[in-house]
DNA sequence: CGTGTCACG
DNA sequence: ACGTACGTGACACGC
């Protein structure tokens, strides 16, 4: 399975049957027949999976990296994360109270009951009754999504209710009350699945609960991080993130030299692309400016449009356009390092990563223009999404053979994309610190430095940022 | 099961 | 004139 989704991670469909008709163009029968030709299949398919793994230049990655992480995810999903079941609840019965009050609220500025969580009835009220203007329409009706609701704010007091509304009723359905439902009885935690075939880029997802998307950005939100607790009272949560890693990486294959300077001196990124961008002394920098920075900086990394960035910072579509312009003009390297790579994934029909991961890009050779300046994105995004997903990948790696080693009785227990989660006794903390911090920074490297920050705490909500001494 | 919405990196 | 930021998963609704 996973060696046919290094050989094309977009691929669909991961079935035995799926991955027979695709490398051996061979339909699996039915019946008394099917065990012996799934036998007969996963034979065949092994030896020829790793011949194009090798003609991929794939081996490595297939076998230093995934083989070895099937072993570190099972563990970390065996092992789980502990919850606070009775703080888990009192939450649920808070936000409870709370949503009941916002629904009555918003009953009596509509002048009815109904149901606030359907759209459709949400819209009616909104855009019929009220006759509140219309921002923008769906396939099947009006929009009545975050962005709508606030800019009818201004007109109707009913949309600020129904937004706080959505934020309460999120948090009790998927985070409290779904979280609790999914505690397993004998353990007492959270028992995740990280799938490690689903991603186009090479990314992991974790599914049942996802605990990849705890809240962290509203601080109402990120109270739910303290249910998020060590296994015992001696015990602590270590995380470990890395800084700027997508950026860096960035720096690091473009070779741009005001970006890898910016690194080496340890400065801070947003900060320095509004010196940049506004063409002014870093010092000068207002906070306005840095949060327009790094809105910029998000959308080199994704592949930006004047238009995505003119709706996430809420300027001019022209104003936006004119950071871009700036952007690429005091990094030249970035712009031309862009060029470059949708230029050779038009030729190859696929773009890849630092370790070769491989993604086929059939959308940019659609007739359609939306299509394919979407596979144009994709192009740009993807070694930089990806390599950063080969990074931490080969830090898991890593970091359990160490521990193993060392007889550690720490877990490794989470993995959020750039950042692990430890549950370690309080008396390894400042040794597996500094074993994590070292395997990250060092797995590969690069032209710029890879920083990762350590923070520790009783739950991951309280985690605080720790100084290793002497490390250097 | 598709759609809309919203949580994360 | 049109439609657009990259990658996920869960929930509720409604067919």
């Amino acid at each position: 399975m996973i060696a046919a989704y290094l050989l094309n991670p977009a691929s669909p469909n991961r079935e035995l049957k799926d991955i027979c008709l695709e490398h051996l163009g061979a339909v699996l029968p039915g019946g008394k027949e099917e065990l012996p030709a799934k036998a007969h299949c996963i034979m065949q398919l092994s030896r020829l999976l790793d011949e194009k793994l090798k003609l991929f230049e794939q081996d490595r990655l297939f076998y230093d990296v995934e083989l070895p992480l099937v072993q570190v995810l099972a563990d970390m999903e065996t092992e789980g994360v502990a919850v606070d079941k009775n703080q888990l609840e009192a939450m649920s019965l808070q936000l409870g109270r709370s949503i009941e009050n916002l629904a009555g609220e918003i009953y009596r500025l509509a002048g009815q009951e109904f149901n606030i969580n359907s759209p459709k009835q949400l819209g009616k009220i909104l855009f019929e009754e009220l006759k509140l203007p219309v921002i923008k329409k769906t396939k099947t009706g009006y929009s009545t999504d975050a962005a709508v609701l606030d800019e009818l704010a201004a007109a109707h007091e009913i949309a600020a209710k129904i937004l706080e509304y959505r934020q309460f009723m999120k948090l009790k359905s998927t985070y409290t009350d779904g979280l609790a439902a999914l505690i397993n009885p004998g353990t007492g935690r959270l028992h995740t699945t990280f799938h490690q075939t689903v991603t186009a880029t090479g990314r992991l997802s974790s599914a049942e609960p996802n605990l990849q998307n705890i809240p962290i950005r509203l601080e109402f939100g990120r109270l739910i991080r303290k249910v998020f607790i060590p296994r015992s009272k001696e015990h602590l949560l270590l995380s470990a993130d890395y800084s700027q890693i997508e950026l860096r990486i960035l720096a690091h294959v473009s070779g741009d030299p005001v970006l890898i300077n910016a690194f080496r001196n340890g400065e801070d990124i947003h900060t320095r692309t509004a010196a940049e961008v506004f063409g002014v002394l870093p010092e000068e920098v207002t906070r306005e400016m840095r949060g327009k920075a790094k809105a910029v900086n998000f959308g080199i990394v994704y592949g930006l449009s004047d238009y995505g960035l003119s709706k996430d910072i809420k300027v001019t579509r022209s104003e936006a356009r004119r950071y871009i312009d700036n952007y690429f003009a005091r990094y030249a390297g970035v712009k031309t390092y862009i060029d470059r790579v949708v230029r050779e994934a038009r030729e190859k029909g696929y773009v890849t990563t630092l370790l070769n991961r491989r993604r086929y890009l059939p959308d940019l050779f659609s007739p359609n223009r939306t299509v394919r300046n979407f596979g144009e994105r994709t192009a740009m995004n993807t070694p930089i999404q990806g390599s950063a997903a080969d990074v931490i990948k080969l830090a898991m790696v890593n970091i359990r053979r160490e521990m193993v080693e060392h007889g550690f009785k720490a877990k490794m227990i989470l993995q959020v994309h750039d950042e692990l989660i430890f549950d370690s006794p309080a008396d390894e903390i400042d040794r597996l610190a500094e074993l994590v911090k070292r395997c990250m920074e060092n797995v590969l490297v690069l032209n710029v430095p890879l920083v990762v920050d350590i923070k520790a705490g009783p739950n991951w909500y309280d985690v605080k940022k720790i100084e290793l001494l002497g490390s250097f």
